[in-house]
DNA sequence: TAGATTGTTAATCGATTAACAATC
DNA sequence: TAGATTGTTAATCGATTAACAATC
């Protein structure tokens, strides 16, 4: 996403989102105002973002739905299916495992790791839970790049550092605290709580 | 959180986590360069941030821990616990109701809902899962505020104007839909697949 | 007093919005 | 041609950073 601006970044799946979705206007072609409309954005701002990933509009038809849809997805690096590991398998772990909606940008968690032998034994969503020592030689036979970390804050360190080992180019962090930032490396802190504060903060 | 930017709101909740901490430096005081290295911020705009909320540092000294602490769960709106309710009671809602880390900003969830009868009978972390009829009751019972959403997108806009009618005033949205905009209501979009979709875009 | 640290004012940067030009 | 819609250039807005003043 080189030349992307981070907001537009986080726009993109909306739009891909919006203009796959059945049950909308199955028009071939769609107008900057009517996803403006739909997304309650801007009509300028959605314009610019789409110039940004596709310039293939055409004054008084608007945009080739599925053309969009091919630029959409090509700035979003979506190709084929990319696939993730999650280490923890407890509860947060086990809803990400079994939610089906990472299918629509091309992405799927294929195995979960986690240290208890308790959980280890469970095949969850068709998908295998594996022990710890298991993740390297899993990314390497997988071509893995992309780690998910669902363990509490006191583990979330150590994990880190094993998904580095492995080679791991992407990480979503659940727990919450910052992880060491390394070169080559994105990391997104998806901190529950703190969001959920957030949103509580102007109640009274 | 009148006259705090939201780049700002969204920073207090890692000061706090950060102050709270045990096994960081106990000391009476701290300094902003020391908040900034271990969050990885400017130091100047960790200055910034607490000035807004506090603005009881003191040349040479730092900010006296203990009064920071009170200023940040001040301005974050913390007082006693306020309590939320849940509805959705699948893998995703059941994560979060087991979820311990709410109480940190005072926050926490006192009951699920769910319109399945087998999981009605669940009783999860102690908490009650109720049918969607009891919410309405519950809500007033209980003076709520704070919805979440935790159920299938088709399911969504539905469930909002359930919680809008219960008088709920803050949402947390789980589900991959914008929700139309309520005077005096805020809504928080937590797109889990649009979230990992933004992250793994640069990958290649 | 001197030095460390806060707080503020000004400068920079980036994103959004508005006005308008281009074009099918 | 006229009108609708895109795309671009300029203006506005807000946040971050840098420089410096204040003060314990």
């Amino acid at each position: 996403m080189p030349g992307i601006p981070k907001p537009v970044a986080e726009r993109l799946p909306l739009y891909l989102h919006y203009l796959q979705s059945p049950g909308g206007e199955e028009e071939r072609t769609i107008s900057s105002a009517a996803i403006a409309r739909a997304l309650r954005l801007g009509e300028v701002q959605v314009r610019k973002d789409l110039a940004l990933v596709s310039g293939a509009g055409k004054p008084k038809v608007g945009y080739i739905r599925s053309e969009l849809i091919q630029h959409i997805s090509k700035a979003l690096g979506i190709c084929g299916t990319k696939k993730a590991v999650l280490v923890g398998a407890g509860r947060l772990g086990q809803a990400l495992l079994y939610y089906g909606g990472f299918g629509e940008y091309g992405l799927s968690i294929s195995a979960a790791f986690d240290t208890d032998p308790g959980k280890v034994t469970v095949h969850a969503a068709g998908k295998p839970v594996l022990p710890m020592a298991a993740l390297p030689n899993y990314c390497q036979c997988h071509g893995i790049r992309i780690g998910i970390i669902a363990v509490p804050e006191a583990g979330a360190a150590q994990v880190y550092q094993a998904l580095l080992d492995c080679g791991i180019k992407a990480v979503w962090n659940f727990a919450p605290c910052r992880l060491e930032p390394v070169e080559g490396v994105t990391v997104r802190n998806e901190n529950m709580a703190a969001a959920l504060a957030v949103l509580c903060a102007g109640l009274d």
